[in-house]
DNA sequence: AAGTGGTCTAGACCACTCG
DNA sequence: GAGTGGTCTAGACCACTTA
């Protein structure tokens, strides 16, 4: 199997970066010095850069270095949440942690976690408020072993995102994820939390978030109120 | 303002496209006779070929060439669907042309599509059908002017998507498209059309589509049933 | 074999940041 | 001024397609 060389070069720091070598936030080392590190030319490192740096692991900043993505960066606090409001004015985001108990995994989450049905898993609920109003409940399963030591308290001492906690107590970092909307009744503690009616009309989104090596390790229900809010995506 | 090489070449060849001197589907200039046209190395237009491709507008073939994209091409019939079934099996996805009719653009048709508010619109009415089943009821808005001509047998004749009727006939060609969503409740048309009762919950999904020069040409109003069905979104 | 895109190199110079 | 990423070049060679 023909791979060039530039991507064995993203291959390797891949690997440094999911071994911890270079920690979100700092800069790794410059191209140049890469080059000499991995015998290649600048030209080669500076491709697999490029591709990773495309792909949100990496953020290059001319004149000062490359550096890795993190979620304690302001600018990427809510780096995967797409609701925006209707009239697209800026709302101060607040997640409001609600709980944070042991449950055994389901057959849903179990498949999507790559678990055992039974194994532990830590169930999270919270509320996301724009401006206080409050527009999201979430319902957020974690594989127990990697996030052991998580406690509600733990959620509420923090003021950043969730995936900021996850990254700086547990050395996890949510690299990509994939969702599936779509439209559903309101039920349950949903209808009280959003303060909607029961059966009225919210966006279901189910989020698997990935970490290093495409290994999956949350899985997300979330619903939207979707009356002042909207769902943003581009195409291309 | 400084611009590097390779975007001022970039924005030659976008203009190109746009004056349709490179048709869809078919190969533009091999990139050392563009380098000569451009009177640059082949480097700097092979890296405005790179931004091109990344953004879909092009499509490299080793060997062969870099083509025009199309919606022509059976590969990208449905490119900005995002729906999928629930099980990933495949289904054979079928446009089914309702309507189609002149009306006067209202507030939010004329502010989208750039028009005034009465000016003359096209509306046509489809459904989408996976494997028979209804599923997308579409109101699509279409700037009269640039769709002089359109008629509901037109439509009816092609077995291809929509926009590849547009490209074909009207040499319209989409490339980019912004959605919004949301949830609502089911009311009038979708709701006989999709055969599910009122008030019950459809994904909505508002779109705007853009050709060359970042020009709307198309606003749409799906209603998406998501019984079976959900909308694939991945991030990073 | 000829033509295309894809990779890799080495070197020059530019733009930006910071001390 | 020194160090970083960003651009541009010229040339060599590889991988793939077609004839």
């Amino acid at each position: 199997m023909f791979s060039p060389l530039y991507r064995q070069i993203k291959e390797l720091m891949m690997r440094a970066l999911g071994a911890g070598e270079w920690a979100p936030g700092t800069s790794i080392p410059s191209e140049s010095e890469l080059a000499i590190r991995f015998g290649v030319s600048q030209g080669t490192v500076r491709k697999a850069i490029d591709e990773m740096a495309a792909e949100n692991l990496l953020v290059r900043r001319q004149g000062k270095g490359t550096f890795v993505a993190s979620h304690n960066d302001p600018r990427s606090f809510y780096r995967f949440l797409r609701l925006t409001p209707d009239d697209g004015s800026a709302r101060q985001t607040r997640s409001e942690p609600l709980s944070c108990r042991m449950v055994a995994a389901t057959d849903t989450v179990a498949r999507v976690l790559q678990l055992q049905v039974g194994d532990p898993v830590i169930l999270v609920e919270r509320l996301l408020r724009f401006d206080g109003e409050p527009v999201v409940y979430d319902e957020i399963f974690l594989s127990a072993e990697q996030f052991q030591g998580l406690t509600l308290d733990l959620l509420k001492e923090s003021e950043r995102s969730l995936y900021s906690v996850f990254e700086s107590e547990f050395g996890m970092r949510m690299i990509r994820a994939e969702e599936r909307l779509r439209a559903v009744g309101a039920e349950g503690r949903a209808c009280e939390l959003l303060a909607v009616p029961e059966g009225s009309p919210l966006l279901l989104v189910e989020r698997v978030t990935y970490t290093y090596g495409d290994k999956p390790v949350e899985w997300r229900r979330g619903c939207y109120a979707t009356g002042n809010y909207h769902y943003f995506n581009e195409l291309s």
